[in-house]
DNA sequence: GCACGAAATGTAATAGATTACATCATTTGC
DNA sequence: GCAAATGATGTAATCTATTACATTTCGTGC
């Protein structure tokens, strides 16, 4: 036993925080020990790991984590740079990670980027400096500086949100553009020629700059289009949603078939065409995307895409927590979408509405 | 100089992480003016700084937290139990919290108990193995081993989303109870005498408890009752909300005012009213609690309580870093929450509706 | 040109846990 | 009953950055 600290402690440490070495002492073992009943309970005799557990108990021991991760290198703490928690969606993702990471021992550091890319590097920079075992992001549009960052600093990540199959990096989600390239498909399908979307700011925001692609690729396969014009983007709000509604109505051609970025547009698209008296789907046809609780509990109930954003979150732990502990693991993971026909869709109106 | 370590590891380390000492051997100085101009580098001079810079861009230094934190006994780390990010009004103050941390210096651990009060005091004892230097906890109904945790590990804490004038714990935020008795109070004012709640549960919950209490005790203030039939509680969900209205239209006294716990609730509600053809206001008057955003689009727009979540965060922040760097501070705050009347409250209907 | 104080830098102890290796105790096999 | 294997515990080096204290450098005043 290292009897010289020992003493020493007991002599010196008036009211220090209570270590290993208090704990050894009231149990009368050494410090090699009291690790031991932390970390391998199992190597440790019962008897003597109870008089440590009720040595711990009786001092109110707590690890010393900085101390722990230091030796070990381990802390036990994975990080997320998310654009916003204000947004279901992320918080959903972030809540499934979250619980997730528990189960595998790990704690969550969140910080936000406000879809500043600048800003995500910054946040993603602090958490690596707080020794994160590694990292989601959101998206896989992000400062080359920042993936070097991960590269030189070693700390595994994973991209969610989006997949592709040529991606260089780990990624779990889907195809965003995919998905509203299928929207689309469906609503041409419904015999809608002029389309109009709502998106939320694209700047700096794959997901939501794809889906727009997404719709106007599908209808340039098709020989249509989605003029500039046709696309209000706004910063997402029910209040974005309502006037995106608005502006499209009042186009030259205003279209039959608005997509909307995401449900809290699409929601209020759908109140403003209630307030206006516009049919939905008689006269438009609304589709969201996120299938927020809300969207099936609307009057009509709102067509959408259902984003697997908690399973997303749990994959991305699983994957992390698999990477750290030197498992080989799937490089990316694919988590399908699902078109959800309810009410704001139908077939296009007689030509000339 | 360290010589002798330094000699040492230019030797023998092949690949480690890079430290102090490898930036120190680079700039040609000691890890202490290395450490200095980490931390305070106006204590070096200009010539030396610069150079030890470009050594730590060099070699892709990044500072060792858990070294950092073990020597100073500072992880600039914080921490939250909040019971779910799946609702926006707690998202909305973990995402105040969180950026207003970021001014201070400090990271955000997030943990999520689910309303259950014993998985609190497990997240937050985790959280505390973790190191946090202050932790943010919603309501004000701890189990006594934690407040007791708390103190023994010598954490700051605060409550949130609650406050009272006699609290033996520091608080940040309003008076639940006060609350709902203002909502009952106005819908007195219009006439209306029978009364329904719609609450989240109250098991573990204070803030859904004493909303419920506020208007019970308001009611027998006034000669009036809320008996137990005509609280319909659920967990929130909008599906709650309309499972709620019906339930309370089924009551042999069916009331003119229903108060709900949450927004979610309220426009669960509403919904629901307008599914069935009952008039709002005109037969049922609705009042929620939180003012989502989608509270002033609905149509009739919600009346509801406005209630400050991003500042109860961000005066969170505040309070913590005052606390952790060890300036004195208010021991509690209240924040007043605002009934806005929009149009889902009215006169009560004319008897026997 | 020298003494003195201030500024800049260096030396080395230190924080609290982990863990390779050493030692001691106990069991197993014959 | 003893050697060898196994199990339990102890010793002490180690992880990396901070910081009190020591030393060196520099500028100022006379």
């Amino acid at each position: 036993m290292a009897a010289t600290a020992m003493r020493k402690r007991l002599q010196t440490k008036p009211q220090a925080q209570v270590s290993l070495l208090d704990v050894a002492a009231r149990a009368g073992c050494s410090t090699a020990s009291v690790s031991r009943v932390l970390n391998r309970p199992d190597l440790v005799k019962v008897e003597l790991r109870t008089r440590v557990q009720a040595a711990m108990r009786d001092l109110g021991y707590v690890p010393n984590s900085a101390a722990r991760a230091l030796r070990s290198r381990r802390t036990h703490i994975m990080g997320i740079v998310i654009p916003t928690l204000n947004y279901a969606i992320y918080a959903r993702l972030a809540e499934g990670l979250q619980q997730r990471l528990l189960h595998h021992g790990y704690s969550l550091l969140v910080a936000t980027s406000e879809y500043d890319l600048v800003a995500e590097e910054e946040r993603a920079r602090v958490l690596i400096e707080r020794g994160v075992e590694g990292l989601v992001l959101i998206g896989d549009t992000h400062r080359p500086d920042l993936y070097q960052l991960l590269e030189s600093s070693g700390t595994p990540y994973v991209n969610t949100y989006v997949y592709r199959s040529d991606e260089a990096h780990p990624c779990i989600g889907f195809d965003n553009r995919r998905a509203t390239a299928e929207v689309t498909e469906f609503l041409l399908g419904l015999g809608h020629r002029t389309f109009g979307a709502i998106s939320a700011i694209t700047f700096g925001n794959d997901r939501a700059a794809e889906r727009v692609a997404g719709v106007r690729t599908t209808l340039e396969r098709h020989g249509l289009a989605l003029p500039a014009e046709a696309v209000y983007e706004r910063p997402y709000s029910i209040a974005s949603g309502r006037e995106g509604f608005r502006y499209l109505r009042a186009l030259r051609k205003p279209p039959t078939a608005i997509i909307c970025g995401n449900d809290v547009l699409a929601i209020g698209a759908l109140m403003e065409a209630r307030a206006l008296g516009v049919g939905v789907p008689e006269q438009v046809s609304i589709v969201g995307f996120d299938n927020l609780e809300l969207a099936a509990n609307m009057d009509p109930p709102l067509t959408t895409v259902d984003v697997p954003a908690t399973e997303m979150g749990e994959r991305a732990a699983d994957f992390l927590a698999a990477r750290v502990s030197g498992q080989s693991v799937l490089r990316s993971l694919y988590i399908e979408p699902t078109l959800i026909a309810r009410r704001t869709s139908g077939r296009a109106p007689a030509r000339g509405q």
